[in-house]
DNA sequence: CGTATCCTCAAACGATCGTTTGAACCACTC
DNA sequence: GAGTGGTTCAAACGATCGTTTGAGGATACG
């Protein structure tokens, strides 16, 4: 039992770098077996299906992503202290930390792939296991941006969500020097993007 | 379908509309040329493969998109008086136009796709095609922006970048209402994009 | 030891993929 | 009317896809 527990891990781990590498459908099964150390039955007998695989992938990472995301948020939500800063920091800080100790560098990838499929269940899917997380931050931002309309703030925390995306899905466009230690460098890239949300958000 | 178009468009808009829907490897020839009308060898006849047949599916478009683009920016190009939002109105709305009178309302889904994909040889002829387009607005935005450094500038604009794709291949998070027309409708989603982004490229 | 349960393995399944082939068709010239 | 070049057609090609199968290995318990 504790055997299969390694080949799952296994399997899901491989599966992350071949989906963002080569999408969903581009990945094949026996790609992605040879690549894990397993035989080809291994994905039908412990997932079911490519489909559930899929699924699975995202979970893992949704699991540690969500569950960080509203520790930080519930530590500021609601003060009358809090800026718009501490906010975006709640949102962002979390996928960033994911990329570097959960061992997920490439799932913010997979994810920036899900948001160009416009596939049905996989939609479905990710709101199940996303939705009640964005509520929370969006109800947040709506209290500190009391002069927004309803309407001008899902605009602009959609405009945020996929500039958020293309950013951290596509790593290496500002690529570390060599000269800056990794978490300093994931700091200065926090401090970009939430620099660049926050003055999105408030546009007059 | 529109049996006086050529062979060859047909085939292109079908693509465009199917690349759009299912990605450039779950649409198949099969589906393709059926929903063309044409015959399923059509395809390497015109176009020799089916990689080729993507490129030239980017390529009609991107050649619209580039040239309305330039046109833009070369009437506020250098000027005294420009401002952040002129620039960004010259790169917004010709994008929007495309989505609607040059039939090509699926082609930023496409482009939306095209990022997520990480494939060298599509990325190689996007940055042959789009690449001097690139440069020339950001010599601009440099322009108006001097107290921001070159790096700075590259991260905002790859921000901005990913905010617009976003917005715009999503289309329908933000629906239209009975009560505006189609043109109102464009004009204030390009006042919305344009807003959110010129203060976010201003971001102290 | 026998047996039950969980797991792995090589092999095969039918389906679908992009591509190629060679014949047929069509408009046009000499 | 024979010939020519461009185009369309049904059919087939080999490759690869996700999935299934049935035999065998490993471990634990009686």
């Amino acid at each position: 039992m504790n055997s299969s527990a390694s080949t799952k891990e296994r399997i899901l781990t491989a599966a992350e770098a071949l989906f963002a590498q080569r999408g969903f459908e581009g990945a094949s099964l026996r790609q992605l077996t040879a690549a894990a150390g397993v035989n080809l039955a291994a994905v039908n007998y412990h997932f079911g299906s490519k489909d559930h695989l899929v699924e699975q992938v995202f979970k893992r990472r949704l699991d540690q992503l969500n569950a960080r995301r509203l520790a930080a948020l519930k530590q500021i939500s609601g003060l009358p202290e809090t800026t718009l800063e501490d906010v975006l920091s709640a949102f962002i800080r979390p996928a960033l930390d994911l990329s570097h100790d959960g061992g997920g560098g490439l799932f913010m990838r997979v994810l920036a792939r899900a948001f160009a499929e416009h596939d049905d269940s996989l939609r479905k899917f990710l709101s199940e296991n996303y939705g009640h997380v964005m509520r929370q931050f969006t109800n947040e931002f709506a209290r500190l941006l009391p002069g927004l309309s309803k309407e001008e703030l899902y605009w602009r925390i959609d405009l945020v969500t996929g500039a958020l995306t293309h950013a951290m899905s596509g790593f290496g466009i500002i690529q570390r020097k060599s000269d800056v230690s990794e978490v300093t460098h994931r700091e200065q890239t926090a401090e970009h993007l939430i620099r660049f949300a926050a003055s999105g958000l408030r546009a007059p």
